[in-house]
DNA sequence: CTGAAAGCGCTTACAG
DNA sequence: CTGAAAGCGCTTACAG
């Protein structure tokens, strides 16, 4: 059976206002009642209402984490899989809980916004790929404190980003150093500034090293979708001789996929991806790849969030760098 | 701004109740009053207080989800991340939200269960290997409705599992199929009941086909931990020429690597494992993996739950089957 | 130190 | 149809 307040402090023979200050650690009670209550409120499994608490608090001490996934889009050996963990973890560790939305790749975070906000939550971390002005608007108009997972050109917030320019620099030169001459890109949807910007990394080292125009293709990350582009890509390229993909999980398998099935010959083919994924090790060919700090990525959102809430201002942006991975 | 209720009953010139019943679409308001009431609360962005509204309503419309992952156990290519976004997608269509809990490998159930409880939610779903006898007795004693993901031996309750036996047995068939001579068993924890599952099954093929004690290793999922294990298991049985591993994700590739650093000619040697996971099939030698329908599974485990949290009875064990892949 | 009272923002009988 | 009132289970000034 659940006890309420009202219940354990008549067990206590005292008022509910001295219950509750003996349970939460506050000064006014002796020691002897608090200790007592304490022992009767132990025996008796009380739990405290939380959504009674969050009424009075104006605090539900729980942070909403959206995050892309859903029917098209695996969780599975994602960036955000890690993501969650972190972020879980830091949340809990300062007695948080997490709520988790999970986007369907149609309903984006319009169809979400009524269910993510009628959900008491002290503030929420958006996947910068997802927010759209309207969402930042409402946000910021219901004054919900809210920080971007990656950056967003829709509006400029509070982000924690990773180098993607400089990381596929990195992994282009890679490419590069292992003999490649006829290098391609396979990227995401181009919609994201994610995609866009370690294109834009890729473009630059090409073009730095005096080679025009090399194919670039964007695509979607639903598997279907994605299987059917990359095989017209590499049907109209077939001279190329390495690949920069701009996205790691499931993607980077789709990939190399079709790159089997057309009958590359992969042991003399370059391959870089960006985000690291234990599997791509132990592949017959050698893969380079740039792994992201994601659990330190996590954590640093989660607590510029906190910072946020706690009426503190967090850097508006923080950057981490790849290490590149053999 | 945020709006109250009592705020949008002011600027609609109506009672706050009446408000209530206009946007909750209960009868008792003139539609006239009704369409005026939405507008006006529409332009307001109103959204009513989910922790008001849990109060009075007695229910969270939430639900809790337990996921063991953490510091020690990713959440890589695992089974979690399907199961999370199965239930996150059945939890939502209902407009319910979800909480989740991560579990660290040391706070097991026991660090989380305050935490767990205090978080309003109507319901819990926990991995049927976290599960104590003493979270139990706690759940059953305070009425929460919860389903355990798997089944547990510490309690008989409504869960949703995987033919843990059949398919260890067709995985250690298949082995046999390939012609191995000497097979090995790497299963996790020998506490999960899923490991000693999978772990007799293989037994039981081995057994019947006149073999009679084949090596086994339980080990545990911690990275560490278990790449030593896996070492000194196969140090010891050099003549082993094939293996069923009991678990997929990266446990799956622990072994593997173990195996490539100890100088196993892989392209005479069987691998079967438990869970599939795509990386596996571009490894260069043939992998048979079992596929568990782990998004049927995931949302099987929240319509029990919801069966549960409408006063209905879900059957006590939702069992599936799995899928050859090779 | 102790407790009565008001308030958090909703919903739901209940009376008019 | 409409609204005043009580109640959901806590917390927090405020008196005593």
């Amino acid at each position: 059976m659940k006890y309420s307040i009202k219940e354990i402090s008549e067990l206590a023979h005292v008022a509910p206002s001295t219950v509750s200050k003996a349970l939460n650690g506050q000064r006014g009670v002796s020691e002897e009642k608090r200790a007592e209550i304490i022992k009767i409120a132990g025996e008796h499994n009380y739990i405290p209402n939380a959504s009674a608490r969050a009424l009075s608090h104006k605090s539900a001490e729980a942070i909403g984490l959206i995050i892309p996934a859903g029917k098209n889009r695996s969780l599975l050996g994602s960036y955000w899989s890690e993501i969650i963990a972190a972020i879980a973890e830091e949340v809990s560790s300062r007695g948080y809980s997490l709520l988790l939305f999970v986007l369907d790749s149609e309903k984006r975070l319009e169809g979400l916004k009524e269910m993510v906000l009628r959900q008491n939550v002290d503030g929420l971390i958006i996947p910068a790929e997802e927010i759209t002005l309207d969402a930042y608007n409402l946000l910021i108009d219901l004054k919900i404190p809210f920080v971007l997972q990656g950056r967003s050109k829709v509006c400029n917030h509070y982000s924690v980003d990773v180098q993607n320019m400089s990381g596929a620099a990195a992994l282009t030169r890679s490419l590069l150093r292992q003999g490649c001459k006829k290098c391609a890109c396979v990227a995401g949807p181009e919609e994201y500034l994610y995609s866009r910007e370690r294109v834009e990394g890729f473009r630059t080292v090409m073009a730095d090293s005096g080679i025009g125009n090399a194919p670039v293709l964007y695509s979607l990350y639903s598997e279907q979708k994605a299987l059917l582009d990359i095989r017209n890509f590499f049907e109209k390229n077939r001279d190329v001789d390495g690949v920069f993909i701009t996205a790691g999980g499931e993607f980077a398998f789709y990939v190399l996929r079709v790159l089997k099935e057309l009958g590359f010959d992969m042991s003399s083919f370059g391959v870089s991806v960006f985000d690291d994924f234990e599997p791509l090790h132990f592949l017959p060919f050698p893969v380079t790849s740039a792994k992201q700090p994601v659990r330190l990525m996590g954590t640093q959102t989660a607590k510029n969030l906190f910072q946020l809430l706690s009426g503190e201002e967090p850097p508006s942006l923080s950057l981490f760098d790849i290490t590149l991975v053999q």
